[in-house]
DNA sequence: GAATGATCATCA
DNA sequence: TGATGATCATTC
């Protein structure tokens, strides 16, 4: 089943309203898209089926998934009481230092700008089939959650300009964190190496922690309602 | 191969 | 139990 682009906001958010409430099963019926009979194997197929279903169209391009209204979508796995299950993953690393600017232009600042967070509500452990669409949520950072951003990458990415990457660990980072995102530990890209030229290293993505998200989440109720 | 979509498996 | 590092599927 194919799925025209949302020509607005408007339509994008009450494509999001419709879905709300159904499982992850019976949207896979609606779109007769299979599901995955392993969870292990199911991972991005939640992501991939709500894309199709609210007309993304990105796919696996560098671009917003709704180029036209310049949002991203992400799901993000919940349990019952809205506290995400995992980290949310925002986009690969710039590990060459000619590819590093300033915050204003960063792509992860252009990336985390507009985003509409629809949660899938489960439990740990269960298969993704069984998760429920919740709420979604269209968020922009506000001027605190963009300095906290801001001061992590920077942090971090003064790091990678240094050829330090290898000393990064997912351990720094207040909201945004720097992990390996790859196809397996053997995959290499190139990047700043510690001498400061060009090496083979392990690819690394952005991604943000369950705090910062559970915390942007749990706005939407502070505000009465978010959207 | 490198980007997208993420969750899995393990250990502290 | 939660966070870290590793991994899986699909698309271009």
């Amino acid at each position: 089943m194919k799925v025209s682009p949302p020509r607005s906001e408007a339509e994008l958010l009450e494509r999001a309203r419709a879905i709300a409430g159904l499982s992850m099963a019976e949207l896979a019926a609606r779109l007769d898209a299979p599901i995955p009979a392993q969870a292990r194997r199911a991972k991005g197929w939640a992501g991939q089926l709500v894309e199709t279903a609210l007309g993304a169209t990105a796919g696996s391009r560098p671009e917003p998934d709704f180029q036209r209204l310049g949002i991203e979508l992400k799901t993000i796995p919940v349990r019952p009481d809205g506290r995400p299950l995992e980290s949310t993953y925002v986009c690969t690393v710039p590990l060459e230092a000619a590819e590093v600017g300033h915050w204003e232009a960063a792509y992860i600042r252009h990336k985390l700008a507009r985003v509409l967070w629809v949660p899938l509500v489960g439990e740990a452990g269960g298969h993704p089939a069984e998760r429920r669409i919740g709420a979604a949520l269209l968020w922009s950072p506000d001027p605190a959650e963009d300095a906290v951003l801001r001061a992590d990458w920077e942090e971090l990415m003064e790091q990678v300009c240094l050829g330090r990457v290898d000393t990064l660990t997912a351990r720094h980072g207040t909201a945004l964190q720097i992990r390996p995102k790859a196809a397996d530990s053997h995959a290499r890209r190139r990047g700043v190496g510690a001498s400061g030229a060009p090496e083979a290293m392990l690819p690394r993505g952005f991604y943000l922690r369950a705090g910062f998200t559970a915390t942007l989440l749990a706005r939407r109720y502070a505000l009465g309602g978010g959207q």
